[in-house]
RNA sequence: GUCCCUAUGGUCAAGGGGUUAAGACGCGAGACUUUCAAUCUCGAAUCACCAGUUCAAAUCUGGUUAGGGACACCA
């Protein structure tokens, strides 16, 4: 039997380093058992998936090294690998499992499911909600099928607690409690699969042998077992990672940590050196080097070495391996290369130019006017900040706002960057010039360069809100859980004043 | 709150009954260098706590504590 792993992210959002970094792991177990490794798209969030985000995907593991032999824009054998586009498939199982009476259709409402869950909470014990519970007679049934109302279906899951052994490569057997478990929507209302269905459909078709994947799905494992054993298919073997943590401990998470691999990619992180950085995340070489290539790593992989706990993303000892890879692994020539590749090249220079023009005398005025453009984050100094027009309130929640609205905003040009700021300065009854000047400070480093929006649109969002973030920690502190709250809530007051 | 996972220095970690408990990042000191880096040398841990098993426990067992994760028509 060949060994199959996968890489199945949904495209929402930035490519994250955890799935690299779980993709690494599937990689090199595959490779090392001379298997296969495939990508999955797993874009049944249909709110929350876009094109844009599913090709970050690809080009930022593609940037990395860690190709796919499967996959949606490689093909293969067992395709479609985007899984809006197999809604079929799915179907067909879910309508299965009705049949054989391993789920059922549910009309229950919001409301309802949060009333069954409340007075679950109530009595303590178990809070996962069980078919005996959600089911309604059938003239209730027959009353809200005809009202054409929205309908799932649900797994049956055992309505008694007893013990669900799972099997971990890493972690032995893990004993969860049926009791824990509730009756999985399978099909949304919308007629696509929640993950749980879709991924144990497409890991069975797809003949995955090996499911690496994070800790965080230990959890619902009795429910795949389970769906295993519905349609009486093999299980793969189940491997659950540890996750990556912020400095704090907490999982990895972009409000704490610069978490996008495009954001490593555009500070001038080489990517042998943020793969190899990765690879030492919860596992080591047996002869205890720091520094491999993957293929190196592939040679010498054993999941057995993997250690257990989680690890915290270390960005001073990422640097000072890349660092490392930068002097040990390129003559100047390839270096040079990199550089022009990275950003010192031609194209950059025109889109920049245009607005230095104005401001130069002389061809060497260039350089100090847009080093900015070029550099990853810069030196905060405090003094600076203070000495503008805001107080130190208004200056926090300037900062602060600006991010999150730079956070949100999808469409990264030079219009929707000023509109989303005016509305935020009009929001919040600052004169435009004093509200632009902090960010001014915080994304050139300097209030004498080209305009705010100009700079923004040029450096890109991963540096513009890196820059952000480190400015108001450093100035302002980095905020506490409470302060975070009163100034989110705040944030959000002001957005619902300006929509009335 | 309930369930699950985890636990070697600030961080990444080796080792898995008998070791002076490796190594790396970071930090401190020194060497080299006009300076700064890079490079090299040196310095810092009663292995979370408490019991138990054993001649012997960082290593095995139990408990405690701490941290994390999961409890959705998100994955």
């Amino acid at each position: 039997m060949t060994v199959r792993t996968r890489i199945a992210p949904s495209p929402t959002g930035d490519p994250h380093v955890g799935t690299a970094y779980i993709a690494l792991f599937n990689y090199c177990f595959a490779k090392q058992h001379g298997g296969d490794f495939l990508l999955r798209i797993e874009d049944t969030d249909q709110a929350r998936s876009t094109a844009k985000s599913e090709q970050a995907i690809f080009d930022s593991l593609r940037w990395l090294g860690l190709d796919w032999a499967e996959g949606p824009d490689v093909g293969g054998q067992h395709g479609p690998y985007r899984q809006s586009e197999r809604a079929d498939i799915y179907k067909k199982y879910a309508d299965e499992l009705v049949e054989k009476g391993h789920a059922f259709y549910c009309y229950r409402t919001p409301e309802e499911l949060d009333e069954l869950r409340e007075a679950r909470r109530a009595a303590g014990g178990f809070t996962a909600l069980k078919a005996s519970e959600l089911k309604l007679d059938d003239a209730e049934v027959a009353r809200r099928q005809a009202a054409n109302m929205p309908a799932v279906v649900r797994m049956l899951v055992p309505e008694e607690n007893g013990p669900c052994p799972i099997d971990d490569m890493l972690r032995g057997t893990i004993e969860l409690d049926w009791g824990q478990v509730d009756a999985q929507i399978l099909l949304k209302s919308d007629g696509l699969p929640t993950y749980h269905l879709a991924n144990v459909v497409d890991d069975h078709l797809m003949q995955i042998t090996h499911v690496i994947r994070g800790e965080e799905w230990i959890n619902s494992a009795p429910k795949h077992k389970l769906l295993y054993q519905y349609f009486g298919w093999d299980m793969p073997v189940l491997c659950h990672l540890p996750l990556l943590r912020n400095p704090d401990k907490s999982k990895l998470s972009k409000r704490k940590n610069p978490t996008s691999i495009l954001y490593y990619q555009r500070m001038g992180y080489l990517p042998e050196a943020l793969l190899n950085y990765l690879g030492r995340m919860g596992w080591s070489m047996p002869d205890e080097r720091e520094k491999f290539t993957l293929d190196d790593m592939v040679a010498a992989f054993d999941i057995n070495r993997v250690s257990l706990g989680g690890p915290i993303f270390d960005v001073e000892k990422l640097s000072w391996l890349n660092g490392l890879w930068l002097r040990e692994d390129l003559n100047i020539e390839q270096l040079a290369d990199r550089l022009q590749e990275w950003a010192l090249n031609r194209d950059n220079i025109l889109k920049a130019l245009p607005h230095a023009i104005p401001r130069m005398e002389t061809l060497s005025d260039y350089v100090p006017l847009t080093a900015f453009l070029s550099s990853g984050l810069l030196p905060v100094e405090p003094e600076k900040f203070t000495a503008l027009k805001l107080d130190e309130e208004q200056l926090k929640e300037v900062l602060q706002f600006a991010l999150w609205d730079m956070e949100a905003l999808g469409d990264w040009q030079r219009d929707a960057i000023f509109a989303a700021l005016k509305t935020l300065a009009d929001r919040m009854e600052i004169k435009l010039k004093d509200f632009l000047a902090p960010l001014f400070l915080a994304v050139s480093g300097t209030t004498a360069s080209f305009s705010v929006m100009d700079a923004m649109a040029l450096l890109g969002p991963e540096l513009t809100r890196a820059r952000l973030r480190n400015t108001l920690n450093t100035v302002c502190g980095e905020p506490g859980k409470k302060q975070l709250k009163k100034l989110e809530k705040k944030y959000q007051q002001h957005k619902a004043d300006t929509e009335n």
